[in-house]
DNA sequence: AGTATTCAGTTAAAATTCAGCTAACCGATT
DNA sequence: AATCGGTTAGCTGAATTTTAACTGAATACT
């Protein structure tokens, strides 16, 4: 595992450094903000532990930078004792988790080792069929270049049509996966969703995506 | 998409409920193991978080018994940190995934969008005889790479027949599994429904594939 | 103001029946 | 063994009935 560390005070860097490497991580470090910048650009690290004060340019701007630049490498911040804000504005930069020093040794390797572990996929999940695309994580649907804008139930059926591309699914599964048991809806309900999102994203286009296969159910995809 | 969460304490299931439905997912809740378990058996769920300690009926025992029962629900496991054996046994029991609490809501998220994500049984079924193939998932019906549109009627009568091929099936046997029992239907409308598939089926092709047995009903496959 | 759900009337397609027709089967006749 | 009717199972075109799905608008919720 390749950590970098970015921390300008050499005592504190030198010591997370050596108790970094007993647990058998290979460490990099840079003592300001530029410099570490620079080494997060170029290399592939696996975590990046960044101070919040540094001399150059500070932790949150280095982490603005990187997510803009579409590094996703996962960040972990230190801040001093209080700075509350400060994580919050870290986290909504794009930071993945932050640490108040001081802080227990062990408590910082268990986070490394949880950013480590962590699933790296939280990348945006895209759902596409043909010219028509649907991000789950960002809530934005598109056909054609065209941003639709879809109401919340309306998202969560064309997602549910999308993860089963030209399957049939009946109004009961629609209504089993779409809605939860408590909730009890009647078929009809389906049937003004299904036009509505029609009215969304078919009507005005070549052709529809969304099929309707009579007595058995609705799917979704390019009719031959 | 669908969650089962079973989770004895109160707070904590619907603080976690709320995050999820802030994702777009529906979540039904249970809160001891008795309940868990009916619900994953008479529901579909996309995804079943599980907690392991609970009354009733612990996790691992849950999921022990979902999988005996080939319910094949994707699980992710909740444990108290520390409960290392636990895992191991979950993964064993035929858990899927599993997070040590306290635990990033964020984290949760990833692992059920992951669980998601993940190609379920998507087994399309596909009836074959000679050159004509039905997809009972998709309702797709083809014939030499010629796609043909079925009512629902036609689709199941056509479905019975391939289930069966080569065997004589009276138009009584007909009657009786393509339409329910309490319908009564004249032995005519098996023979219209018959002549409607031949028309969509054979009609224009080399040779026929369904074939009438006078006196005794009608049969699919390729004659000899 | 936007979203979720229901309602009630309409539309269109599929299901079923009807009535006349066709063709296979079979025994009687040549 | 070829031909003739008589009988019946199966075929067919079209009419009729039934029903699934669609739709515009109302209502309730937030």
């Amino acid at each position: 595992m390749k950590i970098l560390l970015v921390e300008d005070e050499h005592r504190i860097a030198q010591s997370i450094k050596k108790g970094l490497e007993q647990e058998r991580m290979a460490v990099d470090v840079a003592y300001d903000g530029i410099e570490g910048y620079d080494l997060a650009i170029d290399e592939e690290y696996d975590v990046i532990v960044l101070d919040l004060m540094l001399p150059g340019m500070n932790g949150l701007e280095i982490c603005d930078k990187l997510r803009q630049n579409k590094k996703e490498t996962p960040i972990l911040i230190l801040t001093a004792r209080g700075q509350v804000e400060d994580k919050v504005e870290g986290l909504n930069k794009g930071a993945d988790d932050y640490l108040t020093k001081p802080f227990a040794f062990e408590e910082l390797i268990a986070r490394i080792r949880a950013l480590i572990r962590r699933p790296q996929n939280i990348k945006d999940e895209l759902l596409k069929i043909d010219e028509l695309s649907l991000n789950v994580s960002s809530f934005e649907v598109i056909r054609n270049k065209k941003i639709i804008k879809l109401s919340s139930k309306e998202f969560t059926l064309l997602e549910f049509l999308m993860r089963h591309p030209n399957q049939i699914l009946s109004k009961e599964q629609i209504m089993n996966h779409v809605w939860s048991y408590e909730t009890d809806i009647l078929p009809n309900t389906v049937e003004v969703y299904i036009r509505n999102l029609r009215n969304k994203i078919d009507k005005g286009f070549k052709y529809p995506l969304i099929q309707t296969v009579r007595g058995f159910g609705y799917k979704i995809g390019k009719n031959v």
